[in-house]
DNA sequence: GGGCCCATTTAACAAATGGTAAAAAGGAAC
DNA sequence: GTTCCTTTTTACCATTTGTTAAATGGGCCC
């Protein structure tokens, strides 16, 4: 399983078979259930998970009190809290299981390790990493704007992979609406 | 006035006097006027900007066909359009003047050329972008799902200095309203 | 000063957007 | 079947926002 983020690394820069065994001695896997907390608000986040299956949801409080998803993370994507893994600062935001999921585990000071024995990880890993938050305000720009229905077309068009894994709720809140008038949106759509 | 540019790295690295002659013989300095186009969507952008003085706006084409502001810069960051330029793709944004400005111009050959002499650089400046997409994350993320009236409170509060310099119907934009309601919410805040 | 151009403000109106509350329906697990 | 949870549906309503159009105001040039 620890493997699916080699080969994925592999799309990009060629990894001798030692190298991969290095990288694996530092990794760890986790099965994690739907809903389950990955890493809570509040506190400084010190891993990073790669995601062999499954959706992870990114959530935070807003000014209402209202829980939100700010993002959603899918198979062959990290998923941290870059702000708080970065620069040792209490995260604002909390990852959570959207649905069942397989993660490779990467502990900080373990990546660092890496990043010390095999320095090309750290150009390689941070070259994917802000390349994905490069497409994280793609989206959100792209929402700028739009009504609640465009909002879940475009969401539809973009990740149609997760709107049929995560749960209305979590979409309604990605979006910025109620669960209801989502389902009202969808309800229209036919 | 290239100066600026070093004095701002020296904030998070020291950078030796000779060095920062090598930096110097590679930037070139750029004075432009309100609404001045910098860089025109649709092409590749081969430069990145620092502020030195004055307000950038990242502008982008919506579906509607209205041109929607995704970002104001000031002094001390840089601008750019990382996904084009990292990329070599097309760019669906462009940049232009909020108001008057001064700029340090860094084309990406002679970027590159600085990131060959000097290594540090390429992980300084990386670093320092990569932390600029966060905070711009952060801000797009903590405007779901509230009204614009609310979304308008605190853009004031984040960049109070921007909304003194920037014109009404950008500020509007930015926030995805037409500049009639800007005014209308300005109004009610009185 | 007078006139012009531009950005901003104001107004009135209509449309629609989305929240609330509460109940119904559907599905999965036991 | 019963229970529990998610999703759907309904009706109603308040609010928000766009539209259109006109008024205001400031800056600038002549």
């Amino acid at each position: 399983m620890i493997d699916s983020l080699i080969n994925f690394l592999r799309l990009f820069k060629n990894i001798p078979q030692a190298d991969a065994e290095i990288i694996e001695s530092e990794l760890s896997f986790r099965k994690v259930a739907e809903d389950e907390v990955l890493f809570e608000e509040g506190h400084i986040c010190r891993e990073m998970f790669f995601i062999c299956k499954g959706v992870l949801r990114i959530v935070a409080q807003n000014d209402k009190g209202n829980r939100m998803t700010y993002f959603f993370l899918k198979e062959n994507q990290f998923c941290s809290i870059l702000n708080s893994f970065n620069n040792n600062i209490p995260s604002l935001e909390g990852i959570e299981a959207a649905c069942e999921a397989e993660l490779v585990v990467l502990k900080k000071q373990k990546l660092y390790n890496l990043y010390e024995k095999l320095p090309y990880l750290k150009e390689l890993i941070t070259g994917i990493t802000t390349q994905s938050l490069l497409e994280k305000i793609n989206v959100r720009n792209s929402y700028l704007g739009e009504d609640a229905a465009t909002r879940y077309r475009h969401f539809l068009m973009r990740q149609p992979d997760i709107a049929l894994r995560v749960s209305l709720s979590d979409i309604a809140s990605y979006l910025g609406i109620t669960q209801q008038s989502l389902s009202r949106i969808r309800k229209n759509m036919r």
